[in-house]
DNA sequence: CATTCCACCTAACGGCGTTATCTTGCTTTC
DNA sequence: GAAAGCAAGATAACGCCGTTAGGTGGAATG
């Protein structure tokens, strides 16, 4: 209390430096742990060895993360601002139908070019959600422009006439994808060689063209 | 070797009461392990809690079951058993169109009463796959009966012309499913509560038939 | 120089999957 | 019917795990 009456404007030079430091052992720790984890798997890898691999003992964790939980959700918000990213790139493409197209062949190449990441972010069991640790959503941007393009391309008369609800065509765009991506991350086809998967890329040309023709009025495309 | 010269034609009685109850017992530490995983999850269920819910120490599981994935292991057949005859059901529906979309909306009803089931088969990370532990493949039957509908509408010119392969579709019309399933099952919607995901069957049969709308000649539907 | 701070440490707790070893009661064999 | 065998299940223990309590030592602060 009475240390604050004069809050100096600016820390002091050795508080600063310190401060670096640890935020340098905090990107450390959040290192090991993503190479860990994607490598091993979540459940698998134990503090005990993030910590092994850069120095530290496993309690030396807890000064930067309140628990394993903690790096999980951390890893995955930087996740999610990447695929917004990647998603909003799209945004200056006129029409909202081909900025549709994209998007889903953009989540695709995503997914599978970040594959620790979109395993992070869908594909992790992970126990339940505590609700105290609620930051502000990364995927929140990811969704949203998606939707609203949907609205807008429901707006200009573009799709069938029965499509009037923006999250239900939104969430079908989105699973469209997804579930391609999902189904190639998996790698059945690895575990049973009788399957034959065929180019995601190609798949996903295939099935955003099938999707939006299926959405589509008659008309329209 | 010299038990064998009289080998009897039917065993004991007592053995075969023995046998009876030991079945009896394994079938308990199924049930008790499917409850349990299903409602606390897989990771989070102990081998102790099992057993203590059904009356033994945990040691006596591995009087059945080599390990504690060899419980999900054996759950998971059995679904995925199910779920290939839920699919197989449709043989008798005489329209090949009507077939796929059904089959796409259980295989979607599947998932999300098989929460466990199906992230293990999907979703969870596997260092590798055992392969002294391979059983018949259980995706196999249901991938196949899904492929040879296609290979019928296909060969009966229900598709458009310039959808031929077989596989490229059926892995199309999977991830669909799929990823509507896996999306559902990640619980976006519970980790970022903004998230309104709509009702998987309604989108299940939104997306079907938006899918085949998309495949099939315009005079086909 | 004395004090405070704090990043990191050691030790420990309770729980986990799993294994080695023992008990106990039924079954088979002579 | 006694001896031997078998096997289901128990007890104890091993080496992990995530996490917490409390200590240590060197830098920052006054």
């Amino acid at each position: 209390m009475s240390t604050k009456h004069a809050a100096p404007i600016a820390v002091s030079p050795s508080r600063a430096r310190r401060d670096r430091e640890k935020a340098e052992t905090r990107r450390l720790i959040l290192e090991a742990a993503r190479q860990l984890f994607t490598s091993e798997g979540y459940v698998q890898t134990s503090m005990r060895r993030i910590a092994e691999q850069i120095g530290y003992t496993a309690t030396a964790i807890y000064h930067h993360f309140h628990d394993k939980d903690a790096l999980l959700n951390e890893l995955c918000l930087n996740d999610f601002r990447a695929l917004s990213a990647a998603l909003r790139e799209m945004d200056q493409i006129p029409d909202p139908i081909t900025r549709l197209r994209l998007m889903g062949q953009n989540y695709v190449k995503f997914a599978l070019s970040h594959p620790q990441q979109f395993r992070f972010m869908f594909m992790v069991e992970r126990p339940i959600p505590s609700p105290d640790r609620v930051t502000i959503d990364p995927t929140e941007d990811g969704y949203h422009f998606l939707r609203s393009n949907v609205v807008e391309a429901i707006g200009k008369g573009l799709f069938r006439p029965e499509y009037t609800d923006p999250d239900m065509i939104a969430q079908s765009l989105w699973a469209t994808v997804h579930g391609l991506a999902a189904i190639h991350l998996s790698s059945p086809d690895k575990v049973h060689p009788w399957l034959e998967l065929r180019d995601p890329s190609e798949t996903a040309a295939v099935m955003t063209d099938v999707v939006l023709r299926g959405l589509l009025r008659e008309s329209t495309y």
